[in-house]
DNA sequence: GGCATTATGAAACGCCTGTTTATAAACACT
DNA sequence: AGTGTTTATAAACAGGCGTTTCATAATGCC
């Protein structure tokens, strides 16, 4: 078994900063993450992007998976410090509008103050990895038990756990459906907004339906829980 | 440049039968894109499960991409056969009711006619590819406009084009969510149904918020086109 | 029977991926 | 100045991908 010469780069001098490398590691993955998910980023163009060599990544940050969960943390973290709750007012119906909106906004708006985690979430939702039970868990749960409870509270008792709950992920299909299936919703003529009025008059449109249409359950007396039909 | 020494397989004795090869290769396609996509299917694996050298791949579709689309033709081919229109009967409301069903169908039921087309349509929606402009005009719009014209009529001149087609796509957000986004739903703790009957009653609930939804937007007037209010 | 045509299979090609290794420069401390 | 640790780099590694090459079986045809 004979050794094999290797010579490790020339003079060339080298920067030395190893916070500012991490930070531009992360700001870079979190760009090319977001555009392309996960499995379709590289840790070679994240590399690039950031200016810095591949194996870094794996020094810094043990591995590409890794790379992605503190990715995921940072995002996160950044979300939850500027946070603009969706205004509820004391009017329950008012809440639902205020939460259609903010979901919408928190999907659509791309210059927000969260460019990158609604983007990740995105395609979380699309193809899951490891991280989406934590996202799940961190992010979304509390965001849905809060649609769901505004959701009881606009049935005004007419309504169960389990049919809230069910009518709220109906109300999250009508929101995420605009970004999620954005290539299909374009191409049948609908150009979906980007701009803050345009996704208010969308949000509308869908709080609307939501209403109207749980207004129509609580009358058909569909979602009662312990209602005694057959 | 020499050339190099090579010798195809030994005396291996080969089935010979170019059509059932063909088949072969397009069902295991058809299986293995409908799970994981167009790119995250691989030629390889495909050519695995149809027992089929790599090579044949190419011979026969000329290349991965050349497989894919015969693979997505002949589903639809197949299940434009088999159709079940959504039952409309004379009652427009009736009619939404059906479509939604239908939707959901398509969309949940794993052992319908359709075990390829359904799935192969949601990996489109989620990471389209050069066929998903195709797929839109031969399959998804005819559905979608058929919707919109039974919105239309729900709201009984209520609603302009615009507004119906608006409706439309949120209703259909509410359907496909459920297969589209069916890991954070479940994680949720929503069981997504797969069984006719469970299936039913979800489009049941879909179908009423639409019902009164659309009721409350008529009523408010919000879709009107020609509305003179300002 | 001989011969061109069509199918088939094993291996190679070229390019990509995430990760590891060996080298070396920069720094901290004695 | 010398030593040891941390940080940075280029190259190698191991494996996957879609595609191509080339020898060879099997077939159809004269």
């Amino acid at each position: 078994m004979e050794k094999r010469r290797r010579d490790g780069g020339g003079a060339v001098l080298r920067e030395r900063d190893p916070e500012a490398r991490r930070e531009r590691l992360l700001e870079a993955a979190g760009g090319v993450f977001a555009e392309t998910g996960y499995a379709g980023g590289s840790v070679r163009e994240i590399a690039r992007v950031a200016r810095v060599n591949v194996a870094s990544v794996n020094y810094y940050f043990g591995s590409k998976e890794g790379l992605y969960r503190e990715v995921l943390l940072r995002a996160h973290r950044q979300v939850m410090e500027a946070e603009a709750e969706p205004e509820g007012g004391g009017d329950a119906r008012e809440a639902l509008r205020g939460w259609v909106g903010y979901c919408l906004r928190f999907v659509l708006l791309r210059r927000a103050t969260h460019p990158v985690l609604g983007r990740l979430m995105a395609h979380e939702m699309r193809q899951p990895t490891v991280a989406l039970s934590e996202l799940v868990s961190l992010v979304i749960r509390p965001k849905f038990e809060q649609l769901a409870a505004v959701v009881a509270a606009v049935a005004g008792g007419g309504m169960g756990r389990e049919a809230s709950e069910l009518a709220a992920h109906q109300i999250v299909g009508m929101c995420v459906h605009f970004d999620h299936s954005r290539e299909v919703v374009e191409r049948l003529g609908y150009r979906v907004p980007s701009g803050e009025a345009e996704i208010a008059a969308l949000a509308e449109s869908v709080a609307e339906m939501a209403l109207g249409g749980l207004a129509g359950m609580v009358r058909s007396g569909k979602g009662l829980e312990k209602r005694i039909s057959k």
